[in-house]
RNA sequence: GGAAGGGUGUCGGAGAGGUCGAACGAGCUCGCUUGGAAAGCGAGUAUAGUGCAAACUAUCGCAGGUUCAAAUCCUGUCCCUUCCGCCA
């Protein structure tokens, strides 16, 4: 949620700002509404100042035993001043509901830096490795998950459906091996280490922005029209991470607060992107470890490059060949005001394929979950320096630490052999019991 | 799942319709005192919104309701504690 302070103060620099990744912005409407309401609020302010003037009369009245007519009087006034009040609330209810509708669907406000336009605009800011060369003519991950019995997709399908596959033997080990590999990482890194429910109410997910625009997006377990006992699973870890601190005020020396959490993720996935995507490319349910951070409002761009830089080093620590992509602005996600995502080589597909988002999303999550932080500020001026107390949004960021089901293909296609073996990385084998070739 | 009790400021804890943003105590900050500290004394110590300001408004888990007036009464809901049941 963008600060509706900032459209009210500076409407046309938000304008700007925001058509890098939008066609038409009108803030008219939303400028009317805003100055409607606090003018009705100013209005109630003002009669209920007076009723509690008088009311405190009515007190005073009879304690000291006044002529009941005198009382009387004044409490008659009073209900149809009560009767104003609470008729110029459903008003001004009703301009808040507009508002904020209004205010939840634009996006945040792009970094300075990230370049106006869609995906056709995304620039590469790092390449690692190569694309291998291969001198056979390699398998796709499919064929090589099957044939080495990693992966079972039949039966997946038969358990579950389709979009779903089972992880046997060594496929489930090689699985666990990354996971081990990345929580360890992190752990290193003094991030800390949460293992959040994967079955979250759906205030969670409201304040996480899922709702209710991905309404159709997650799996529900039990949903209610009025979503008072709705839950649903998680289709990131983000979403349970954000709700951590929601509707809490953190201290400022906690800041900034580095998490990581492991759990699968859920997503129902229901466009479908046919078979440009087959294999574990993408599912309904896939592991993923993911990097949050709550911090500073001056802190967010440094940490942002400190979670580019984990995700790639993840990548690197297995030698497998990617690029970070710059992602213009259309092509953040709405509430994101920056975003690098880390792709990786998928020799079948010819193509790179996202393993890890990394997102600076300012203060705009923390507006809507209401995550705030107490700072000192010292503020100077011509009569001299003094400390004032402010209670500001945090900022908030997220990366995946990184995604397993997007390694995997791009372990066993790009390591492969020529008799369909796959060299096991390096910094995995530690994790097999010294394993260096599947076969 | 059933029963009972409870959610008040940084913390402990009063308040049980009317001058209550909230007694009292602890903590914390500043000052006095001291060689220094402790003790003692004095002052201060929530958040948000509106306003140039004075000031005003809202907030006692959350959402509604009753009332001229709600921390206080009513309803719903969430959470916590204890007991019973069930169960990895």
């Amino acid at each position: 949620m963008i600060d509706i302070n900032l459209i009210r103060e500076n409407p046309e620099w938000v304008k700007e700002q925001l058509f890098k990744r939008m066609d038409t912005v009108c803030f008219e409407e939303l400028l009317k509404l805003d100055f409607d309401k606090r003018k009705l609020q100013r209005q109630n302010e003002d009669l209920r100042a007076m009723r509690n003037k008088r009311s405190m009369e009515i007190a005073q009245l009879k304690s000291a035993k006044a002529a009941e007519i005198q009382v009387e009087a004044i409490i008659n006034l009073m209900v149809k001043v009560g009767e104003k009040i609470a008729k110029t609330d459903k008003k001004i209810n009703k301009l808040e509901d507009r508002i904020f509708t209004i205010l939840s669907a634009l996006p945040n406000i792009p970094s300075p830096e990230v370049i106006p336009g869609g995906k056709e605009s995304n620039r590469a800011v790092k390449t690692f490795g190569t694309k291998p060369e291969f001198t056979f003519t390699p398998k796709d991950h499919i064929e090589l998950c099957t044939k080495l019995g990693l992966i079972d997709y039949e039966r997946g399908a038969k358990m579950s459906g389709s979009g779903t596959w089972v992880y046997t033997g060594m496929g489930a080990r090689l699985e666990w091996a990354l996971l081990n590999y990345f929580v360890d990482f992190h752990i290193a890194n003094g991030y800390e280490f949460i293992m959040p429910p994967h079955l979250l109410n759906y205030e969670s997910g409201y304040a996480a922005g899922q709702f209710p625009k991905f309404d159709d997006d997650v799996f529900f377990t039990n949903y209610h029209k009025d979503h008072k006992q709705s839950r649903f699973l998680l289709p990131t870890s983000e979403t349970a991470l954000i709700n951590m601190f929601r509707n809490e005020t953190i201290d400022a020396d906690k800041l900034p607060i580095k998490y990581f959490a492991y759990s699968p993720c859920y997503r129902k996935e229901a466009g479908g992107y046919g078979s440009s995507e087959r294999g574990m490319i993408r599912g309904h349910q896939f592991n993923k470890i993911e990097m949050f951070i709550f911090c500073r409002s001056d802190e967010s761009a440094i940490l942002f490059n400190e979670l580019v830089s984990n995700a790639e080093k993840l990548v690197e620590g297995l030698g497998l060949h990617y690029q970070t992509m710059a992602l213009a602005a259309k092509d953040c996600s709405s509430g994101m005001a920056k975003t690098y995502d880390v792709e990786l080589w998928i020799p079948s597909m010819n193509g790179y394929k996202e393993c890890s988002s990394i997102s600076n999303a300012t203060d705009f999550q923390a507006r809507r979950a209401n995550i705030k932080t107490k700072l000192m500020d010292h503020v100077c001026d011509g009569d001299g320096c003094k400390i004032v107390k402010t209670t500001p949004f945090v900022h908030t960021l997220n990366a995946s630490g990184l995604a397993t089901s997007r390694l995997l293909p791009a372990i066993v296609e790009q390591f492969q052999n020529a008799d369909g073996t796959v060299n096991v990385p390096s910094a995995l084998q530690k994790y097999l019991g010294g394993m260096k070739l599947i076969k």
